[in-house]
DNA sequence: AGAATAAAAGACCAAATTATCTTTATTTAT
DNA sequence: ATAAATAAAGATAATTTGGTCTTTTATTCT
């Protein structure tokens, strides 16, 4: 098993994506998208959808409309979108899937994972999409396979 | 979406199960297991079968027979029956699933998840199905719901 | 107003995961 | 030998996830 669902996979590129390639308000099209992160075209459309009903992305039906990510959403946190997603199922709950489980009645994987899951939490609470423009824009990181 | 499959999850359980009330070379039924763990049996009774087939666990058929874990399984890290299960994804790979993703190609959040990845491993590397055993014993830790 | 553009919504399909039941093979005890 | 116990294996079903296509709605431009 990968850490994040497929959906969470493509829904973070593709957020990064656009926060990347529009810029200063300008939209981009979701054929665009797809095709800059290598994801199935409807099957993404479901997944920005999706993200722009909760508020996450921002949309504009129409002629030169499109995605794009206002200002305010770019100070998200990348926690946010896998929130949004794949639940919180990552940073709370059970490693064993145990309902009981808590300090008082622990797992046995109970404390080694309860530091795990708050470093990825904080990890995923610590930056914001627009962190990463600046470096996609470099060059340095990259969103394709 | 949590940290393992379901099928992982139940299987660990097991496991922790099986070693904890079959101590000194005495079987355990699928039925008792299943009921001990708050899993179904049947699906249980694949997965056990599976670990039993990768040498994980022990089982012998017929009266007194069951399932088992050797003196030899029970040093194993808790990490081989992850990886048995779920394979890899959780210590390797791209989070953001990026085939090309790599040191020198990195996606955005490659860094940081390296750091995350190594800790998951070393952890479920470095705790043997044995060492809790006495937890259990003691009645520390739980494993039903 | 009408045509074009683009996301939203809805219907549908495929594959993987989770789960259940039945039959078979192996071992033990009588 | 036979019966009983038990895991192994096989078949099937339900649910969730992943993916595709079509229709509708909102917006813009002429």
């Amino acid at each position: 098993m990968a850490i994040f669902s497929k959906t969470c996979e493509y829904g973070i590129r593709a957020v990064f994506f656009i926060a990347h390639t529009s810029a200063n308000g300008r939209r981009i099209g979701i054929k665009e998208i797809a095709a800059g992160i290598d994801s199935p075209e409807f099957f993404l459309a479901k997944i920005l959808q999706d993200l722009s009903r909760k508020g996450i992305i921002n949309s504009i039906k129409g002629p030169n409309g499109g995605f794009y990510i206002s200002s305010e959403n770019l100070k998200r946190p990348i926690s946010d979108i896998v929130e949004a997603i794949d639940g919180n199922g990552l940073f709370r709950g059970c490693a064993l899937g145990l309902k009981q489980c808590s300090e008082v009645n622990p797992c046995p994987l109970h404390d080694e994972f309860k530091a795990i899951r708050t470093r990825i939490y904080d990890m995923l609470r610590g930056i914001n999409i627009d962190q990463f423009n600046q470096e996609l824009l470099s060059g340095i990181l990259s969103l394709k396979k």
